[in-house]
DNA sequence: TACCTTTGTTTAACAGTGTTAGATTCTTTT
DNA sequence: AAAAGAATCTAACACTGTTAAACAAAGGTA
């Protein structure tokens, strides 16, 4: 019958009507801001009806989590199509990777679990500084035969925290990395980072 | 007084009860179960004193965080303290950072805004694979000519992707970092493996 | 048409959250 | 002992996720 279509057809465009309005208000104020009733008022209609289509808030965060590493699939499908070289589509792909994760920035924090409510409060503390200080220092002293901007030295900087800190992330939120790849990624990457400084 | 001082020493001592009671819950719940009362239950006292030491929450999480970066900031100085060659010290400091980062996990989790709640429930969703899998794809293809082990691949995936996701992480987190910068780290990172998986 | 069942939707409630105002109890000072 | 001050609690507000029960509308059957 092709009313149970049309009804059949209505229950699947709430449905997306449901992912669309979570993500429209994630988007405009952020995750910690998404309620049911929110969602509800959106969509215009009351909150216990969403739990006819989802079994409960996380299940509509684990939906857009899937539907953003689909995203950032087909994004990094079509930047490795668009090169022949291996290294080439490597780059672009990895490109596409960060674009993706600045231009939707909140699928990103859902698939990765990156917040960004609390701690941001105080981005000059001072005790904040101290590791960054410590280290700037360090590789001042060994660069110092090269005289080093204050630039250079910043991106080494960043160039070491970020591997070691998205490693540190990666394993706390999907944990199952073997400690074995770790600690080879880890010396490897630090390692690999302290002789491009020293030569 | 000395009464004065004792009653002085008193509050000093609720202050930092507080402070280590959510610490506690934290460590034992995860912060997504911290809340006003259940602090004030552990402290033994009722919700609302805690807003005669503290702001709101969001001011204990604050307090917490600067702690931890005390805390990892010692870790890193007599980490630095135990070499007298710089490349020794850095690799050293990071291994600290690393070791903080897991021994006191809740601390850098609230450091760094990295959640863990929702999308662990899928580590083996095939939309989640399919990045990680088009990469390793073009990476075995770059490094057929030396007949790579699948640990290997792994690796290499887990260096690019660590470097581009702390990148990334730090960013959304810790705005403010600039784009010349980011941009110098990213491709400088990028090439760098690349020239290493080829050679 | 009348009834019954199924489906969709809402109201009301529970237990919890951060936070504030007002009342209350206790301690110190006068 | 009375008044003033500080410390603490009770009660409330406006939210949160979630569930059970009531209600209304539609469908099928006699």
């Amino acid at each position: 019958m092709a009313s149970k279509d049309r009804i059949l057809r209505g229950k699947e465009e709430t449905r997306t009507n449901i992912l669309n309005a979570a993500l429209s208000i994630g988007k405009k104020e952020g995750w910690q801001a998404l309620s049911m009733r929110k969602i509800a008022d959106m969509i215009e209609y009351t909150a216990p009806i969403i739990y006819e289509y989802f079994d409960n808030k996380d299940a509509i965060l684990s939906e857009l989590t899937c539907k953003g590493f689909g995203k950032l699939a087909e994004r990094m499908e079509t930047a490795k199509a668009k090169h022949r070289l291996p290294g080439k589509q490597l780059e672009s792909m990895w490109m596409a990777y960060w674009n993706f994760a600045f231009e939707e920035k909140e699928y990103y924090q859902l698939m990765l679990g990156v917040e960004m409510s609390c701690c941001v409060l105080k981005p000059t503390s001072s005790s904040m500084k101290k590791p960054s200080e410590l280290i700037s220092e360090v590789i001042r002293e060994i660069m110092k035969h090269k005289n080093p901007t204050e630039d250079e030295i910043c991106k080494w900087y960043y160039t070491f925290w970020s591997v070691v800190h998205g490693l540190i992330s990666i394993n706390i939120v999907r944990q199952g990395v073997s400690d074995d790849i770790n600690q080879q990624v880890l010396s490897n990457a630090l390692t690999g980072i302290i002789n491009s400084i020293s030569a």
